[in-house]
Order: C-alpha cells, then structure tokens, then sequence
DNA sequence: GCCGTACTACGACGGCTGTCAAACTACGAG
DNA sequence: CTCGTAGTTTGACAGCCGTCGTAGTACGGC
C-alpha cells in the first residue's frame, strides 16, 4: 500500500502497490527493449542498476522513454543516487498485487531466448 | 507465423508450441479487448465460443481482427464450424511452452476487474 | 433457390509508439 | 571552475494499431 505521494527523496513517483493495472503492466512488457529490461533486473536478484548497464540496443533518449513507461506501469522504482538513477524491480509489491505473474513471465522470457 | 502443420480440416492455421514467441503472446494480450475475449475463454473453461459471445464493445469487424490476432499469437484455436467459428483457449500448448504463465495473467485479469 | 446469420475483406482514418538527433541539465571528480 | 559522465527534454517522423463502415462470402434452414 505504498502511496503514491508519500516518497522518499530522490525516488521517483510510482504507483502504489493496489494502482497497479494488468493492462498497463502487460503494455509495457510488451515491447523488446523493456522485457529485456526487466529480465535483466531479474537476473540481477534485486541489485540495482543505472539506466546505462543494459544490453539494449537504443539511444540515450529511447532508453529515458523505457524506463519512464516501466515505472508508470510500475514495474520498476527509480531513484536518483548522484548523477545516476538506480532502477529496481518491484518483486514484491508485483507478486502482492498479481502473484505469479512476474516470475512466469520472466522464466517465459528465459526460455524463450532460446528460440 | 504460419505454421505448416497437419491441421484437421476447419481449424485455422496457428503456430506450432514450440514456435511460440512471448513477445508476441504479450503483445496480444496487451489490449483491454483481446484480454477480455481470453479471460471469457479460460472462464468458460474449455468450452468452445464463437466469435459473437463474448462482452466487447467493438464492431464484428475489429472482433474478427482481434481474434485472427489472438491465433496468430497462439493464444487461441480457431475451428469452423457451419456459419460460426468456435474458439478455444490453447491451454495445454501455452502451460506447456510457457508453464504458468497464462494461469497467472487470467488470475490477474480476474482480481484486476475489480478495480 | 432464397434468405438470414456469422464472419471476412478492404480501405480509410486518427492516434499512439518507438525511434532518433540535438540541445540541455545535474552532479561529482580533480 | 572545468570537464566528463549520466540522464532529460524537445521535436520530428515513420510505422503500427485499433477502430469503423461498407461490401462481400459461406453456410444452413426453409
């Protein structure tokens, strides 16, 4: 139930946890760039990573666009830390609001690069 | 994808299990329409629908769109039958491909209805 | 054979989306 | 203060996508 207005400083604004919208969600891991995105983070297992330390073949600017949509949808917290942004993935508040769903879809993304 | 298969007469082409792309399966399942025709269908469980029973609001046009979408994603099967074409939840291709993913975004989609 | 039902095909259109380049801001290191 | 790194903003653009209306096809019932 984290409020959408109550942050920490320097943590950007995100849903709260019973915002969250199947159809948002499911939108925004519909593109490449941001599955990617997400299943990277996973891998990570719950270290956070600046917006620049992913394989994904775009620019700058089309990166910014990602991860905005990632955390509107709010799949990831974001928070400033120096001149880097640190992204996360929101594990639990996602397996609160739609249990299952994000372990499936990333061991769906795992075995589905080997295509 | 089209697939070549051994395809019983009256079903439609689709793609084959192991040919399923999670990016596609997203993607599809990514519209409030075609997310609503696939929660209708596991609700129905197993039973075959045709194309004119289920609740969304659009016209027969953009209805048949969506449902050659859904096969064409693997989502659905699609069988001719007199005037109507029956349609089907692919259950045990998706479980198999993509093991609880779909029990998992039907779940969500159902608790995400009462928004 | 004729009609109604179920679905399809074809354009068309407006809006959304992913992408980029270029210019800009913010911050830390030295 | 200066410079480099990290990320943002803006504007532009092409392509896709959901939607519709209209016209058309396929099949079963009568």
């Amino acid at each position: 139930m984290t409020a959408a207005h109550e942050e920490p400083p320097g943590r950007l604004p995100e849903p709260a946890t019973d915002e969250l919208r199947l159809e948002c969600v499911l939108h925004a891991l519909a593109d490449p760039s941001r599955l990617r995105i997400v299943a990277e983070l996973a891998d990570a297992g719950g270290t956070e990573l600046n917006c620049l330390a992913f394989e994904v073949p775009v620019t700058k600017s089309t990166l910014t666009h990602h991860f905005r949509v990632l955390r509107e949808a709010g799949l990831i917290r974001q928070c400033r830390r120096g001149t880097s942004k640190m992204n996360s993935l929101r594990t639990a508040d996602l397996a609160t609001r739609f249990p299952g769903l994000l372990d499936s879809i990333v061991t769906a993304a795992r075995t589905d690069a080997a295509h």
